[in-house]
RNA sequence: GGUCCCAUCGUCUAACGGUUAGGACAGAUGGUUUUCAAUCAUCUAAUCGGGGUUCGAUUCCCCGUGGGACCGCCA
């Protein structure tokens, strides 16, 4: 059997992290299947769809690895096709027009209130035998008798009874389709045989059931996956704070950690934690994927993220930063790229994000130096003596390595009585302007020669 | 209000009906260290409540409680 796997979002926001969660495990079941995975934009809504939110889309999902098959598809340019089923509907009488105005379903609504009755319309033009000149939505004829039972992958046997399923809008007033039935028909055109989405979706799919069975098509298998959770215990929405990739590229989050994170979220494989690529496409399976919904969890993302940061190969670590900073802070000058690459090594041990890496490689990345007033405090007569003490003999230094440095350090710490702190720190906050960073060797190592000269000569 | 779904440490989760209920993150403590980190070791911490079924229930069933989703001419 082969898989054809669908991600398809409305481009009226930007995407966030739960649907790329989704796309992620239709991607996923689709590899892991050696099936199609298509990207289909749902752009019906033509007032609230916008390119920007599309490209937006395309592009998270792009920087995540989710790859698509084929070009994606635009909604939009299957209109057609979706009015002819809709005509269908009504030939076969499954579906009617409905004359009742925005009022009258209002007023409807607030009876069912009333009667504590579901808020569903009340098919009140369901049996009208004539057709009015004035303007009208086509709706679906729901079954009014029974149950309709689903089988999902994640959920098990939904049922629910056909009455609390109403007769739902398929063509507006303006003859365009809706959801519900673009949705179907798209997915039977496109031959999607799985469809892992949402279960804020569940109810969709006993009416979309209902256009399947009308229209004789095969239903595909569907797999409701529950929804996430922000920290306040709600549906993700997009107006939630890092709720989109591009929240969690902006603090230089790497896409291999936050793919591992998406995958472990809601789902799970024994207790293993971390998982590369081929793995996680080996081992995914929709067994695994639990039926309760779960928070984000920041700590976490950052925990994966460090976990990244400190296992991929550092060339390839640098190359990311560069594109950070390229994209988030500065270009990071040329003259500055072969110290960095050098260092690399240790930068990435202090550092939960690329962010932290920009941060930690400050000292490298600034000519000038500022130490901060309270740091500067820190400099006083003696710390000032010392600096001046080292500066001299570094200066007659006619190799720079560890040996050499520690010589002259330790030579400080017994002629000053001293620990190493007190060497340590002052020419810490000299050279980075911090008293936090990179060991003192470290520090040492990476800059030049001429450049730890200039520095320590500014500290008078 | 109606319909549906869910319930294991604070969080993500594991556990053929039989485990001292496991792991990870976070938290705490200690060791190491060159500051901050990192690292190592140790610890704290959960089966929502009540009934069944069973020799035995985190697991199956019912009720309650709590949380969530849906109830658009949005998708």
């Amino acid at each position: 059997m082969t898989f054809i796997c669908r991600f398809a979002p409305s481009p009226t926001g930007p995407l966030h992290i739960g649907g790329v969660r989704t796309a992620l495990f239709n991607w996923l079941l689709a590899k892991k299947n050696k099936g199609k995975f298509f990207l289909r934009i749902e752009d019906t809504d033509k007032e609230r769809s916008k390119d920007e939110f599309k490209n937006q889309i395309i592009s998270s999902l792009g920087w995540l690895g989710v790859k698509h098959d084929d070009k994606e598809y635009i909604q939009s340019k299957n209109i057609n096709k979706h009015v002819e089923v809709a005509n269908e509907l009504v030939k076969k009488g499954f579906a009617y027009y409905c004359y009742c105005t925005e009022k009258d379903l209002e007023e409807q609504k607030t009876q069912a209130k009333r009667k504590s009755l579901p808020f569903v319309y009340n098919r009140k033009c369901r049996d009208l035998k004539e057709k009015k000149d004035s303007p009208a939505v086509l709706r679906f004829k729901s079954k009014i008798s029974g149950s309709s039972l689903i089988k999902d992958l994640v959920q098990g046997e939904m049922n629910v009874s056909n009455l609390t399923i109403e007769d739902f809008v398929i063509l507006r007033k303006d003859k365009t389709p809706t959801y519900q039935l673009s949705a179907t028909v798209d997915d039977h055109e496109m031959k999607i045989t799985h469809v892992i989405r949402g279960d804020d979706h569940k109810i969709n799919t006993f009416k979309q059931k209902q256009i399947y069975d009308a229209m004789g098509w095969k239903i595909p298998e569907f797999a409701h996956i529950p929804l996430i959770h922000s920290e306040s215990g709600k549906k993700l929405s997009k107006r939630d704070k890092a709720s989109t990739i591009d929240d969690y590229i902006k603090i230089g989050i790497l896409s291999d950690a936050l793919r591992n994170y998406l995958l472990r979220l809601g789902w799970a494989h024994k207790d293993k934690e971390i998982f590369t690529l081929d793995e996680s496409i080996k081992l995914f399976d929709l067994k695994g994927v639990g039926r309760s919904p779960s928070k984000l969890d920041m700590s976490r993302i950052l925990s994966i993220n460090e976990h990244y940061i400190k296992h991929i190969d550092e060339k390839e670590l640098f190359k990311l930063l560069k594109i950070y900073c390229k994209k988030f802070k500065k270009n990071i000058d040329s003259s500055k790229e072969n110290i960095l690459l050098k260092s690399m090594n240790f930068l990435k041990n202090k550092a939960k994000t690329l962010e932290d890496i920009f941060q930690n490689a400050q000292y490298i990345l600034q000519d000038n130096i500022q130490v901060s007033p309270e740091d500067a405090k820190l400099l006083d007569a003696s710390s000032k003596k010392i600096i001046k003490d080292f500066l001299d003999e570094f200066e007659k230094l006619s190799k720079t390595n560890k040996e050499t440095l520690e010589k002259i350090v330790n030579d400080l710490l017994s002629k000053y009585k001293t620990n190493f702190k007190g060497v340590g720190q002052p020419l810490r906050i000299a050279l980075t302007g911090s008293k936090y960073g990179p060991g003192l060797y470290d520090i040492l190592l990476s800059l030049d020669k001429d450049e730890i000269v200039k520095r320590l000569k500014m500290i008078k």
